[in-house]
RNA sequence: GGCGGCAUCGCCAAGUGGACUAAGGCCACGGUUUGCAAAACCGUUAUCCUGGGUUCGAAUCCCAGUGCCGCCUCCA
C-alpha cells in the first residue's frame, strides 16, 4: 500500500515520497480576507485538511502553511483595478486593517466550526513585505524580471517553461488575451511583481522602485520560500488558480531558485449552486455563516468528503438534507457503541471481531491511499457501522476491550482522519440539567408507567403531542431516549 | 477562438481493462423486530449518454457525436 496523489503538474496518480524523509512541507493558497467564508472555501480547506490529517496518520511530520491574502489582490485583473480590500474598507468605514482583521477571524471561526485542524503557520501577505521585496530584486539581478515606470514586470519570455502546469503555449497567450495591453509591459503575458502605487493608492510600501504594493503572485512564492524551503512537498489550492497564479508562481520562485518549486500539486475542484458556478464576482455565493443556520458544520464536513476533491461539488438544499441523514446514521451508531460501553464489563469477545475491524480498517486506508477518496472510506465506515449495529442488536456478549477497541477505530478513522465523528456528542447531561429535562424525564417515567398498564392510547396521545412540538421518543429495548427534531 | 474536465440506479456518489450480474448514502417498497412506532437489521431497484472501434475481455482504452461544466479577468 502506497499513497498516491493525483498531480496536476504531471496529470497523472503518482505515488508520494517526500523530498525529505518522514517530513512533509505542504502549502495551501489562503483567503483573501475581505469577505465572511463560504462554501467554497470550506470544501478547498476541508480537502486540505483532510490530506493533512491522513498524512499525520501516516507518521508524517507536516508542516502545513496557508497565507492570509489580506492585500493586491485588484478588482478588475492583474494589473488594473481597484484593491478589494481598499474598496471593501471604504464601503464598511472602516480601516482596510481593520476589515482584515474582522474577516481574518471570521474565517478561521468558521474553519474551526467545520472542525479543520488550524495551519502551523497562517502568514500574512503584509507582514512579508521585505521578503517580498528581496525576490524581486533577485529577479530583476537575474535578468528575470524588468522595472517599468516605477513597476516591475515578470519577462515571461526568458522562463522557457511558463505554462507547463496549465498546458498553455505562449504565442496562445500572447494572441487570445483578453486582457488589455498594458504598455508598461514588454509582452503581453507578463505579469506585475510590484506596481506603483498611485497617489490616492492607501495600502503602499517603500521599495527600491519607489512606493507601491506587491503583485498578487508574489507572496505565495515569498511566503513558501521562507518557511518551507525552496522545494515543496505538496502545493494546493483551487483548480481556478492554475492559471494565471500557479503558473506565475513556478516561474518566479524557479527563476529566483534554479530548483524545482512543487513536487506535487495538488488542485481541489469547485463548488456550484443549483448547477450553477458560484463566484464572488457573481454574487451568489453562500458564506458558511449562513449555511450553519440550517445545517451542522460537520454535516457540510461530512456532505464535502462524500464527493471526491477532483470533483465538482453541487450545493442543493436536497443533497445536504441527504447528507444530514446520512451522517446522523453513522453518529447514531456510535453513540448506542458508547452508551453500551457505560455499562460494559470483562467478558467475552465475539468471534472474528478483530479479523473484521482490521478488514474494514485496510479497505479504508486502501481508499485514502488511492488519491484520498474519501467517499470510498466513508462506505467504509458504513459498512462497519452496519456490523456494529448488528452487534449491539444481537444477545452476544461484547467484552468492554471490545467496545473500546471498536470506539478507537471509529476515533481514528472517522474522527482523526475525516474529522466527521466527535470525540464526544453533545452531552444530554446538559439538558436534562435544565427545566426541560427535568419535564422530559416526568413525562417519559409517566408514559411508561402508562405503557406498562397497556393504556395505549393514552401513551399514544404523549408521543404524538411531543411529536407536534418537535420532540422525537425512542422505546428501546433498554430504556425510553428523547430528542429535539431540527 | 484556445486549453481542460465531466456524463454510472428516482436523487447524491465511488469504481478508470477481468472477484462489476457496479460500493456507499438519501428516497421508495416488502419483511424481521416493536403493544404500535422510532432506531436497527434483511431484502428489492442500474450493464454504466449515443454510435463506431481496440481487446480473449471495457463503465473503464481509442475515434466521432450529443449534452453539461470549468479555465483563459479577481475568486477556494
Amino acid at each position: 500500500m502506497a499513497l498516491k496523489f493525483y498531480n496536476s503538474l504531471t496529470k497523472k496518480k503518482e505515488i508520494f515520497t517526500p523530498l525529505h524523509e518522514s517530513r512533509v512541507n505542504m502549502y495551501v493558497c489562503g483567503p483573501t480576507v475581505y469577505d465572511h467564508p463560504h462554501i467554497g472555501h470550506a470544501k478547498s480547506y476541508v480537502s486540505f485538511d483532510v490530506i493533512v490529517r491522513y498524512l499525520r496518520y501516516l507518521s508524517y511530520k507536516v508542516r502545513y502553511v496557508q497565507n492570509i491574502t489580506d492585500v493586491g489582490h485588484l478588482t478588475d485583473n492583474a494589473d488594473t483595478g481597484e484593491d478589494k480590500i481598499v474598496k471593501r474598507a471604504q464601503r464598511e468605514c472602516v480601516e482596510p486593517a481593520e476589515l482584515v482583521e474582522i474577516y481574518t477571524r471570521s474565517y478561521f471561526e468558521d474553519m474551526d466550526a467545520l472542525n479543520n485542524i488550524r495551519p502551523d503557520i497562517s502568514p500574512r501577505a503584509t507582514a512579508h513585505i521585505p521578503e517580498q521585496i528581496e525576490l524581486v530584486e533577485k529577479l530583476i539581478e537575474k535578468g528575470f524580471a524588468y522595472v517599468s515606470k516605477g513597476s516591475v514586470y515578470f519577462d515571461v519570455q526568458k522562463f522557457k517553461e511558463y505554462g507547463k502546469l496549465s498546458g498553455r503555449k505562449q504565442e496562445e497567450l500572447d494572441a487570445g488575451a483578453r486582457i488589455e495591453i498594458n504598455p508598461e509591459k514588454r509582452y503581453p503575458s507578463d505579469f506585475a511583481l510590484w506596481k506603483k502605487a498611485e497617489p490616492d493608492h492607501i495600502m503602499r510600501w517603500k521599495s527600491p522602485w519607489g512606493e507601491g504594493f506587491p503583485g498578487w503572485h508574489l507572496e505565495c512564492s515569498a511566503m513558501s520560500m521562507k518557511y518551507l524551503g525552496q522545494t515543496l512537498d505538496i502545493h494546493g489550492g483551487g483548480l481556478e488558480n492554475v492559471f494565471p497564479h500557479h503558473e506565475c508562481e513556478i516561474a518566479q520562485s524557479e527563476a529566483a531558485n534554479e530548483l524545482p518549486f512543487v513536487r506535487y500539486w495538488i488542485h481541489n475542484n469547485m463548488v456550484t449552486v443549483n448547477g450553477q458556478k458560484m463566484g464572488k464576482s457573481l454574487g451568489n455565493f453562500i458564506t458558511l455563516k449562513d449555511a450553519f443556520k440550517k445545517y451542522h458544520p460537520l454535516t457540510i464536513r461530512f456532505f464535502i468528503l462524500t464527493t471526491h476533491y477532483r470533483s465538482p461539488l453541487d450545493f442543493s438544499n436536497e443533497a445536504l438534507d441527504a447528507a444530514d441523514k446520512g451522517i446522523e446514521r453513522l453518529h447514531n451508531t456510535v453513540k448506542s457503541m458508547r452508551e453500551r460501553l457505560h455499562y460494559a464489563k470483562d467478558g467475552s469477545t465475539p468471534p472474528n471481531i478483530y479479523e473484521k475491524l482490521a478488514q474494514y480498517r485496510k479497505v479504508f486506508l486502501e481508499a485514502m491511499d488511492e488519491d484520498i477518496n474519501t467517499s470510498g472510506a466513508i462506505a467504509v465506515l458504513f459498512d462497519l457501522s452496519k456490523e456494529v449495529n448488528t452487534l449491539l442488536s444481537s444477545d452476544q456478549e461484547i467484552s468492554r476491550k471490545c467496545l473500546e477497541d471498536i470506539d478507537a477505530l471509529y476515533q481514528q478513522l472517522g474522527g482523526d482522519i475525516l474529522g466527521i465523528i466527535p470525540k464526544t456528542f453533545e452531552s444530554k447531561q446538559k439538558s436534562e440539567m435544565d427545566v426541560l429535562g427535568n419535564v422530559m424525564e416526568v413525562l417519559i417515567d409517566t408514559r411508561n408507567e402508562l405503557r406498562k398498564a397497556k393504556q395505549w392510547q393514552l401513551s399514544d396521545f404523549i408521543r404524538n403531542k411531543l411529536l407536534t412540538i418537535g420532540i422525537t421518543l425512542d422505546d428501546r429495548p433498554d430504556g425510553t431516549t428523547w430528542k429535539k427534531i431540527k
